[in-house]
DNA sequence: TTAACTTAGTGTACAAGTTACACTTAATTT
DNA sequence: AAATTAAGTGTAACTTGTACACTAAGTTAA
């Protein structure tokens, strides 16, 4: 049998550039937070966007994240996730750019030291607009980090090591802008095994209202998915 | 304010090239069916692979999957949808190639006359080895299908016009290998509204047993997701 | 110092959904 | 005509979800 020549194929190929970008999102203040870099290196105007950088042509996506994440908040060892990719053929000024958009969630304590005038914690409701098509990345993207909410036990990322039920329901209610009842989302919570008590209350740290008991998170035995565990009511 | 030098990004630019690779699934004779085609123009041995084709470099990956329906089964106004990029450094001997993996449903009434010596409706149950990292590609695709099946009414995609609901029954039991209780199955559906009865029954069709009720799918008004409103208690 | 307020946490009764399985119906096969 | 097969109905026991009233423990403000 005689080997057809490929030449056929290597018509197809042509130049390209490739990027991660990432959402990263933390909890404050009742608050979700989004960390946003001011570009100006870029031929467009200044602007906020969402951190990102070019991957290197023999490097892979996961190790250009690593370095990214290193970069802005000088560790990668965090809860992250590659979404989808952003190929749109005029998406990028320079040329044919493809993004790996990711995100990654962290607990406030952890990155609360940031704050620099090109490189902000923004609150994620009403956020800046955003250079280049990252506000279409950040909206399918929090979709993504909605749906992750529902399904596995990510609030925990955004919590300290010691937290209280109500942070808990703050980060839903957020998330999906809608009120929960309290009463009933502790009995879900509790029943599901993923939380465990102190015996420590956080009398110290609050002004007033009953002080509430600290929780620590168990990582459970139970392989169930937390949408079999608690069932929201809400799905976005 | 000085524009500065944009050199420094456009050492990222290099050569790579695109393909569209699609996980074609029907359901026939009680059992989900894959198209599978016979790879040879490759330098690789010649094996069964996911079909698909290169993407120009100014088409975009919607009308490239459009095409390559088109070519494979004479239509592509059927059910697809876009999931991940495979885009692994060494995945294609014939350079950086980045695979945008597509699957889609039909019915197997539109498509039965497919049936060539390189282009066959492979059972999806112990598929063959196929070339180059499709096995991973089918692997990851197929979950996906699953949770398509779970949130989404895409079982009608499968399904003839006229359809009884043991076949429904069966796809669900296909796809995630397990029994089902089909009278409470009977109660969820017919509850859901997604399913309208015709008033005629499969009595030629059949060899013995009661004849079955023939249905129609009907597109609810409702907008809930169909995990809303089927609760199905074997989420993968 | 005590009443009002604020937030945390418990209890409960009712409604709704899930599960298991017995039973009926309508056809074919032997 | 009895056995077999598959479709379809009914229901009782159980599990979950929902809506709130109520109790508890602190702070604020008169």
């Amino acid at each position: 049998m005689t080997k057809k020549p490929i030449t056929k194929n290597i018509d197809h190929f042509f130049r390209g550039a490739f990027s991660v970008d990432i959402v990263l999102i933390t909890f404050h203040n009742q608050s979700l937070k989004l960390l946003l870099q001011k570009k100006k290196d870029l031929p467009i105007k200044e602007e906020w966007g969402l951190p990102g950088n070019l991957i290197d042509p023999n490097e892979d996506t996961n190790s250009a994240i690593d370095n990214l994440l290193l970069s802005l908040i000088g560790r990668n060892d965090i809860y992250k996730k590659q979404l989808r990719t952003f190929s749109e053929l005029n998406r990028h000024p320079l040329g044919r750019i493809i993004t790996f958009a990711y995100y990654g969630l962290i607990a406030f304590e952890e990155v609360k030291h940031i704050n620099s005038p090109d490189l902000k914690w923004i609150p994620i409701k009403n956020p800046p607009s955003l250079s280049l098509d990252h506000n279409h990345i950040l909206k399918e993207v929090f979709k993504r980090f909605q749906k992750g909410l529902l399904r596995h036990p990510n609030v925990f990322h955004l919590l300290p090591q010691k937290f209280i039920l109500s942070d808990i329901i703050s980060i839903y209610e957020q998330s999906f802008n809608q009120k929960m009842d309290l009463p009933n989302f502790r009995k879900l919570i509790l029943k599901s095994g993923l939380v465990e008590p102190l015996g420590e209350n956080n009398k110290g740290d609050k002004s007033f209202g009953r002080p509430a008991e600290l929780f620590r998170y168990v990582k459970s035995e139970d392989k169930r998915k937390l949408k079999d565990k608690i069932n929201f009511r809400f799905y976005a």
